[in-house]
DNA sequence: AAAAACAATAGACCTTTGTCCACGGTTTGA
DNA sequence: TCAAACCGTGGACAAAGGTCTATTGTTTTT
């Protein structure tokens, strides 16, 4: 599929899904070399750019998402995909720990406040 | 107190907290108009610095954090206040929710990949 | 075939969240 | 008293994550 039916169906723009691809996040391929230059993208690219919507709500970085995708790639060690994600979920974790401690506070606060 | 001791109770640059000051979160007055214009911090700035430090590492923004003290502000309306906190804590929930998902997702390629 | 819709690239521009620096005053300890 | 340590201001700089525009080329639609 074209960038335009990608964008449409995952919610990224143009820009940003140009953008991710500069930066690693998804690869294309060209549609048609010889008359075009227009990028072809495979289903999945629609998968991931969902998976890193929501990745990015939760506070991941870019960065932290090419680490992901490179990890994860054919040609890579499993074990070693296996180590990288592991360790993000630890980041996501203590993340979310943070979260709920704020949380504490702000109940806290409101109650203290009575 | 002064900059340099409140920077260094709370782990927070000088810099850093110049600039929350300039952006509203925490106020001083000047301890001696007449001979310098040296910021004095009262000690709750301290317990302000540290949730700020808190809040930041789970993802609220120096808008949010205004946004909170500006409510929570001795002038202002208590409903409102609660209001505002309550709102925080929502979206901190939800932020805490994709986090989950996202964990999920992770765990599901890790265990997909076997 | 002509217009409308879509795509590519390069580069400017924007916001957020700081950090660093230079320059000039103020305090403080030896 | 004199240097070291501290403080203030203003402004430059930076990195991340996009967004927008201009220009040009390709498809589609009518």
């Amino acid at each position: 599929m074209r960038i335009g039916e990608l964008a449409q169906k995952s919610g990224v723009s143009r820009d940003t899904i140009r953008f991710y691809e500069r930066n690693g996040l998804i690869t294309s391929t060209d549609e048609d070399s010889e008359t075009n230059s227009y990028r072809n993208y495979k289903d999945d690219c629609l998968v991931w750019l969902q998976f890193f919507t929501g990745a990015r709500e939760a506070g991941m970085s870019v960065a932290d998402l090419r680490s992901i995708v490179e990890a994860t790639a054919e040609s890579c060690d499993r074990d070693l995909a296996r180590a990288v994600v592991q360790r993000k979920i630890e980041e996501l974790k203590e993340r979310a720990d943070q979260i709920g401690k704020v949380i504490q506070f702000l109940e806290n606060a409101l109650s203290g406040s009575k």
